[in-house]
DNA sequence: GTCAATGCAAACTCTTTGCAATCTG
DNA sequence: CAGATTGCAAAGAGTTTGCATTGAC
């Protein structure tokens, strides 16, 4: 599901402003990261990514795909599926329930409701393959972050006053 | 959530009669290493596993905790958070969508479904974290994979036969 | 012009592999 | 007892870091 033209550019104007909101640098890499993930229709991997921005621009490093990838989901103008930062974690409960996961720390916690354990999935989603099992995913921020979070803001704000 | 002692009782007999069935040895480290994800209530990552099993089993080496996990998930009988194999996939659509992932290869398609966008989530999710955003996650096999699959199957009977 | 951001190379961590010894069925 | 499985050590990926140079504001 490749974005149409208009929804890139939409996605290119929201990254600009997020980084200028944030006093962060608006370079050519990030750019070029940003969009390659953003024109992306399935969600690459930041070998794939790199191999991209690559053909536009020839002399960026991995380093640099690595650290801009992670500031903008730091950001919040990008998410990974699953937890973030890559390394695989396991489930040996195979019957129906629920995940919560922390978007900073990867932290994951099951819920179980039965209302969610059998959703109407539309029917083109069978086009892609044999479906096994049906989940919902929450993400968002637990509270040991969330603090964390707000003590960095404070230090943040105490600096920048002086 | 820890499952109580009745639920690791059955998961540990669904496995048994899982490798029984596949003809795979069940053997005293891959019952170690299962029983430490079942038993676990948050999802453990590949460390986590290893320092818990060994414990139990201290002659236990990494590479074994590898190796038995992926033959565990390849038998379908432990499920990974996210994509497969530990891998970051990004994604810049913060718009609502949901997902279908494929549990052999990673494969990641975006799916749309109004209906889905709005589920409600029980208020005890409140109480992990700040939630941001709840999406879908279909699990399954991609075409391709399935495709491989049925090659591998037969090539296994055909050498059984012999 | 200043300070953040980049590219490079090296360090580091995570994961896989080959092989002899061991254990399951 | 045969063949699968394990542990070890070493190799191979993948990811991060320190530092001099470059580039955005």
């Amino acid at each position: 599901m490749t974005p149409n033209p208009e929804e890139l550019q939409k996605r290119m104007i929201d990254l600009k402003a997020g980084l200028r909101r944030s006093g962060i640098k608006l370079t050519y890499q990030r750019l070029a990261i940003f969009r390659e993930v953003a024109k992306s229709g399935d969600h690459p991997d930041v070998e794939t990514i790199f191999l991209g921005v690559r053909q536009k621009v020839p002399t960026v490093s991995l380093d640099t795909v690595y650290r801009t990838l992670w500031l903008l989901m730091d950001l919040g103008l990008l998410t990974t599926l699953g937890p973030p930062r890559g390394r695989a974690r396991f489930d040996a409960n195979l019957s129906p329930h629920h995940h919560f996961i922390c978007r900073k720390c990867g932290m994951t916690r099951d819920f179980l409701s039965h209302n969610l354990d059998r959703l109407k999935i539309p029917n083109a989603v069978k086009s892609l393959g044999k479906v096994e099992s049906t989940q919902i995913e929450v993400r968002g921020i637990c509270h040991r972050c969330s603090k964390h979070d707000t003590l960095k803001q404070r230090a943040q704000r105490k600096k920048e006053k002086k």
